[in-house]
DNA sequence: ATCATAAGCGGAACAACGTTCCGCTGACAA
DNA sequence: TTGTCAGCGGAACGTTGTTCCGCTTATGAT
């Protein structure tokens, strides 16, 4: 009848896997992705073992946060080209993308770290932000105010990249640029 | 009078130490630079202590190796440019780089992370490596084989960066790429 | 409401790492 | 040759990721 998952999961025992799922989202904005897995369970208010069967590896846990993410950026989009014109909608998104990607200290190291447990990731982020960030690109091209052409994918990449490149106070610095990318976006043709 | 090190070092222990300089780029060649520091000394045939006592840090000995290699590197130009016309040695230099960057498996991560000990070093790779490719550059250009205004340091980081991003047959592939703008260098004006 | 059962939990225990520490060895000046 | 201390080796410690197992307790049958 249903294609629902084999069985159906002990009530407190997802309570247990969503605290720990907030628990991660904190401590990995906070400290990085690179904070002890214990530090996580204690904040959780959970035991170690109860990680662990829920996310046999600590790359698991990771991959759960940043997909989670993911998709709540992506469906932001939606909500954001609902509420605003498309060039405010547009607007909001990215710096709303910007403060997604500001918590992703240390993920750029695992990524390029060659670990396979991370390399489904990045086809995850393009399959989900590229959709959101051209459906707001049209919207805004339709609308008049973007008037430049250019691909959703190479604006994802160019902003993370300008994210990650500073550390400290990279926020503000990346805040700036993709301003400027946005007001250059604007521009009447030549 | 001279302004030497303050002291001289025992025979033996700067024995140990250049042995555990070469193992130490052997195994960060071959397992990246996450290798465990007991391996490194293992390696050397050499005691833990005696690692730390020369690298208080394992961070300090990663920077005196990539420090040796970046010393190399730039070295390199010189004797290149002794032995070739300026087109031939440009382009062997530039397989020099790509291999010498392809050995850094890790470090990209380990250069994001915010850790303090690593910060100087993209400031020594920069100060190294700049002016010896723009020595080059300066002759193939007075040569007449490169028409295409360029900037070292931009060419420094694009090809980092193009080994950097894929892992397993990445050092074809950085190969081929970095022909392909050797070659677009060497393009008229139109 | 009661009970039997096993799903699920907590945290002790293990392994692998970076780093510290200290007693012994042997290189070098006298 | 000999005394001394620079320098060595590796045991030991603290912190991590991961495994394991005895106990707790939610849940469905009664």
């Amino acid at each position: 009848m249903q294609g629902e998952e084999p069985r159906r999961m002990r009530a407190d025992s997802r309570q247990k896997m969503t605290s720990l799922l907030e628990s991660a989202t904190d401590v990995f904005a906070k400290s990085g992705v690179d904070a002890p897995v214990r530090l996580i369970a204690e904040k959780a208010g959970v035991g170690l073992g109860t990680v662990y069967r829920h996310f046999p590896q600590r790359s698991d846990l990771i991959k759960a946060v940043f997909q989670t993410q993911v998709d709540a950026c992506a469906e932001a989009a939606i909500d954001l080209a609902r509420l605003y014109e498309p060039g405010e909608a547009l607007d909001r998104w990215m710096q709303r993308y910007v403060d997604f990607i500001a918590t992703k200290r240390g993920l750029a190291g695992a990524l390029h770290s060659g670990d396979p447990a991370y390399c489904a990731l990045p086809a995850y982020f393009n399959q989900r932000l590229c959709p959101a960030l051209e459906s707001l690109l049209a919207g805004a091209r339709a609308a008049g105010v973007v008037r430049v052409k250019v691909a959703a994918k190479d604006l994802l990449i160019a902003v993370a990249q300008l994210c990650s490149g500073s550390q400290d106070d990279g926020l503000v610095f990346a805040r700036r640029m993709v301003q400027l990318i946005l007001a250059g976006m604007r521009q009447e043709h030549k």
